[in-house]
DNA sequence: GAACGTAATTCTGAATTCATAATTCAGTCA
DNA sequence: TGACTGAATTATGAATTCAGAATTACGTTC
C-alpha cells in the first residue's frame, strides 16, 4: 500500500509561514516596516485567522516582532544582534563541518567542489550575486552534508537572521579575496576528510565574516 | 523617561505558550499524547483561536506536532533525534562556556560555587531530585552567563527537548560519579578563567551525558 | 499658528460561527 | 460472532463577528 503517496495538502497557515518568511528574507518586506495584515490577507486570499497564526510563528522565530495591539512589524537587526548571532553559527558551521567530513559521500564532495569553482568564476568577474549565491550553497551543502536535520533547522533559523544584514554592507575586496582563500582550504580539508581542520576552519571562516560586516557596518555608520 | 516601566500586559497566545510548554516539559501531558484543545481551552478559561495559536509555536518549536485534521500530538523523542539534538547542545554549551569565563562577575562564579556545593550535597545523600535541579541550575547560570540572550534561547529550545528524556533513563552510579568529578574540574577552569578548556569540558560533558542516556535506554529497551 | 482635547475611524485581539474532515457507533450481512 | 457500511457525532480548520485599543482627523482654545 506504501506505493501511493500520501496526499500532501499543507494546511494555510504552514503555507503562509513560508510565504511569509520569504516576503521577509528576500527583503520584500524591509525591517522595521509595518506588516500589512489586512493588505496580505487580500493578497494571498485567505482571512485574518491563518495569518496571523503564521505571525505568531515568525515572531516565535524572531523575524518579525508583535506589538501588543500595535500589530507585527518586521524585526530589525542591530549590531548587538549581530555579535550575539554570528558566534552561534560559527559554532554550528564547525559542528556541521566536522560531521560533514563524517559523513558525506565522495560524490557529495564532488559537487561542493564544482560549486566552488563557480564561486571562483563569479569572484573573477567580480559578479557579486553570483558570489553570494554559489557562496550560499556550498555552506548549505555542508550544512545539509552533516546530516542532521535539527542543526540544519538551527543553522537556517540564525542564518536567516543575519542574512538581511549583508544587503547593509559592502564586503571590501581585501576581505573578499580571503574569503576565497578561506575556501580553497575548505575544500582541501573536505577532499582530506580531516574533521577536525575543517571545524574549525569554518568557524573561523564564519567569525572573519563577522569581523567583515562589522568593519562594514562602522565605516556606513551602522545599520 | 526611562524610569518608568512599561507596562507589561502579555497577550493570551504569549501567556499560553508557557503555559503549554510547562506542561509538555514537566510531563503533565506525555509524549505521543493528544493535546485536548476543548479541554485546555475550558481549563484556561480562553477561547481555542489564542489556544491554537500558541499550538502552532509550539509546533513550530518542535514540543509538539500538528496532523491535519486530527489536531496535536506531543511529540516523541526518538534515539535519532537525541543523537542529532545532544552533539547541538554540546556545541552551544562550549560556545557558552568560553563566553561565560570571560563575562562572568566574581559574584557570578561565586554564585556557581555555591549551587556547586548544593549539588554535591544532593548527591551525598543520593537526592536524584535535588541533583537535578541543582545540575540544571549551574547548566542554566553558565549559559545565562555568557550574556548571550539568543544562544539563551536557542539552548532552552533544545535543553527542552531533551530534557524530557531524562524521565526514561536511571542514571548509572558510575556515570553520576563521573558527572560530578567533571563538575568538580568545571568549578576549578571557571575560577581560573580558562575560557577554552572550560568550553572543551563542558562539550564533552555534555557529551557523555549523552552516551550515558544511550546506555541506560538501550538497557532499557529504549524510549 | 501651535497645542490640546475630543470624536470618528481603523486596526487588533479574541470569541463565535460555519463548513468539512475524522471518528464513533449502530445496524446489516456473511 | 465478526467484519463491513453508513449515519450520527465530534473535532478541526478557517471565516466571520464583536469588543476594545490605537491612530487619525478635526475643531477648539490660547
Amino acid at each position: 500500500m506504501n506505493i501511493i503517496q500520501t496526499i500532501e495538502r499543507p494546511s494555510l497557515h504552514a503555507e503562509l509561514v513560508e510565504r511569509l518568511r520569504s516576503l521577509v528574507i528576500e527583503d520584500e518586506l524591509k525591517p522595521g516596516e509595518k506588516v500589512p495584515e489586512k493588505a496580505l490577507c487580500e493578497a494571498f486570499g485567505v482571512s485574518r485567522t491563518p495569518l496571523r497564526e503564521a505571525l505568531k510563528v515568525l515572531a516565535s522565530e524572531g523575524l518579525i516582532v508583535l506589538q501588543a495591539n500595535r500589530g507585527a512589524r518586521v524585526s530589525k537587526i542591530t549590531i548587538e544582534e549581530l555579535d550575539k548571532t554570528f558566534p552561534i553559527i560559527a559554532a554550528l558551521e564547525q559542528l556541521a563541518g566536522e560531521l560533514a567530513c563524517e559523513k558525506l559521500s565522495d560524490a557529495g564532495i564532488a559537487n561542493i567542489g564544482k560549486r566552488h569553482k563557480e564561486m571562483i568564476a563569479a569572484y573573477a568577474r567580480k559578479d557579486r550575486h553570483a558570489y553570494f549565491q554559489a557562496n550560499q550553497a556550498i555552506h548549505n551543502a555542508i550544512i545539509a552534508g552533516a546530516g542532521n536535520d535539527i542543526l540544519e533547522s538551527q543553522h537556517r533559523l540564525l542564518a536567516s537572521r543575519v542574512r538581511r544584514a549583508r544587503f547593509m554592507v559592502n564586503l571590501s575586496d581585501d576581505r573578499w579575496a580571503q574569503a576565497i582563500a578561506e575556501h580553497e582550504e575548505m575544500i582541501a580539508l573536505l577532499k582530506a576528510r580531516d574533521a577536525q581542520a575543517l571545524g574549525a576552519l569554518l568557524k573561523s571562516h564564519m567569525l572573519n565574516k563577522h569581523a567583515a560586516h562589522r568593519k562594514a557596518m562602522a565605516s556606513d555608520g551602522g545599520p
